[in-house]
DNA sequence: GTCTATAGAGCGATAGAC
DNA sequence: GTCTATCGCTCTATAGAC
């Protein structure tokens, strides 16, 4: 991806804000930090997007069509075959590959991905809106895709393991910063293509797991003292 | 938990500020906006607190000793026997039982769970050191604690697994809204209990996954076309 | 299309009366 | 400890010149 100074203002605002709300939150970033980081004038996002909330719909618009339209595209080419890992697998990589990885802007997927998980966080209403406009569609497509691969599963435990995959997907390369400062430096899961490979196994794990039948389960609520800290 | 309105002031402010803070994020909500939920002055909340970042500081003072404290214990009574799940699966719920569930607050652990999660994403540096301080401690000796059940795995390895432990308790209560909508109702991950039961199973499969050896991909780089919607 | 100027409101923080 | 009043600043959004 070229420099942003290169675009023109439309595109060079998107870029900045994408960048900045994926930083910062929607609320910790203000038009105006905005103008000043990629040079233009206040009235100039007001002219080209009309609010704040409009900017952030096109930021979505611009980068979901695409995204979406690879995992369709994936998700048919997936096929049993000699050589080839599980249909699982397939249907995991399918649906992730194209969330943490554009060859084209590096930087970008790992940008919006952010910028997705930050909405979900900081505001329930505005980003379970801009979520389910955009990802409605083909999250339920690889949740049946799935299923089907897992015939032993009711469609209530599917989306159970479904809610991991969300989970790793959204934390992964959204924090990758905490497990380096655990693990003091010894793991860093900031390379994406590094992070799939690890997610794509670990989340067919998940989903081959057995259906937990209430038993596991040894520090049940009866036994335990205080704990809450409660004010 | 007894209702707001029956706390002292200072009390009332904390117990407010969390719940908004949790819920909107860190940016997303003013000082203004807790005096008015919880009755009191704008200078109240100076007077006790001194600053809205020195607020943020003893919510996280007032909840995480007792929630470590009680992980520690639990760590503690982990032990093999009869009729018990394997060690991984007692360390994964002693970890995660403190977290999840607070027998005498039933809101409030998933409260303060949102509100290192939404931190997590709104501001890296202010949440990296918050959750440094009062986490690292109980994370480091816990991630000690499972690589000595699975000595297959190096620390970098035992790390990575544990980013998934972190994906799935910081997402799973903070979000149980979007599978709620993708499988219109039929599976809510909202109850703490039932998400502890599916996660404590899911996370040791995803401990005792193999080691990833980098042949799983099949949709790599080299053959894909331009997905980026790049600006 | 790009700018200046400003409206109209909210913000964190503090001073000082009581 | 609790209040009112206010400082100094930033915010989103718009009006209107060029």
């Amino acid at each position: 991806m070229s420099g942003d100074q290169d675009l023109q203002t439309p595109e060079r605002i998107l870029a900045t804000a994408e960048e900045m709300f994926a930083e910062q939150g929607y609320w910790g970033v203000s038009l105006r930090s905005i103008t000043r980081a990629s040079g233009v004038n206040i009235a100039a996002i007001h002219y080209h997007f009309g609010s704040k909330q409009e900017l952030l719909e096109r930021i979505f618009e611009k980068r979901c069509g695409p995204m979406n339209a690879e995992r369709f595209q994936l998700l048919a080419e997936c096929a049993e075959g000699l050589g080839r890992p599980p249909l699982l697998e397939q249907i995991l990589e399918a649906y992730l590959r194209p969330s943490l990885i554009w060859p084209n802007d590096p930087d970008g997927a790992r940008r919006f991905l952010r910028l997705r998980a930050v909405l979900s966080h900081e505001n329930e209403s505005l980003a379970a809106d801009l979520i389910s406009r955009h990802f409605n569609s083909v999250s339920r497509t690889f949740a049946a895709a799935i299923r089907d691969v897992l015939p032993q599963f009711s469609e209530e435990e599917v989306y159970w393991r479904f809610q991991f995959l969300l989970a790793a997907q959204y934390y992964t390369l959204s924090n990758p910063g905490r497990v380096a400062i655990l693990s003091e430096g010894k793991c860093d899961p900031s390379d994406a293509e590094d992070a799939l490979r690890h997610m794509v196994p670990f989340c067919a794990a998940v989903f081959r797991s057995p259906t937990p039948v209430g038993h596991t389960l040894v520090f049940g609520a009866a036994r335990r003292p205080e704990p809450s800290g409660a004010f």
